[in-house]
DNA sequence: GAATTACTTAGCGATATGACTAAACATGAA
DNA sequence: TTCATGTTTAGTCATATCGCTAAGTAATTC
């Protein structure tokens, strides 16, 4: 069994290249062949293969070779994970905000007559 | 006027170290000087500097310096952009994931007496 | 005004990233 | 079996990242 348990630092270092968002994004309409991925981003093959098995390292694209011509897909499972995570930041953030509206709320009170 | 429009490729560059995700973690529950950033990280200061300026260049912290020690605290606006670039493509997936389910519904359907 | 505190800058070294070309494999078709 | 197709590997180059130390600057405190 290969489980790979999500990995941020991995998942965000795919992602913070634009490429390889271009990738994720035209895979969402469906599953491609590497050489069909490859076309529409202008860059040589093995350039596309590099950023390929970076998404697949941080399990965002799984693929599958049959024949000779290799197919990928997204794997949503990662995504989500990350979106788990920045959604618990922001609930953290948001927290935080609303403990200072309510500091600052208790200061306007205290100064009023 | 400094109005940076959130840009993905330095945000998630930004979040894909654990470090930096720990800094905003610890920044969530509020705003901290640079020294009291640094000092559970273990690094030297100069150290936790770059990556306070990693985080600043992605505009995911602000921080401003009164006297000589320099207050940093999240800026919400870059994680949110970034949740919803997120959010989108997850959106997009599982339309993917929807329409391939509504095919092999089709399929089982026309398989079936 | 000298010492301390809190950053800041400069510069180094090891490693990683993102592009390339050229050459090697492996499979399917002729 | 030979040839074309679709990847894959190997190796190069330029630049970026992440850690460090050492030395600088600027504001308080004594």
């Amino acid at each position: 069994m290969t489980k790979h348990e999500p990995d941020l630092n991995l998942i965000f270092q795919a992602l913070c290249d634009p490429t390889r968002r271009a990738m994720l994004a035209r895979l969402a309409q469906g599953p491609l062949a590497v050489s069909e991925l490859a076309l529409p981003t202008g860059f040589a093959l093995p350039t596309v293969m590099r950023h390929l098995s970076v998404l697949e390292r941080a399990d965002l694209v799984h693929s599958e070779k049959t024949g000779r011509t290799r197919t990928c897909r997204n794997n949503p499972v990662a995504l989500v994970a990350t979106l788990d995570w920045m959604v618990q930041q922001r609930a953290l953030w948001e927290q935080r905000t609303d403990r200072l509206e309510a500091y600052v709320a208790t200061l306007m009170k205290s100064e009023s007559p």
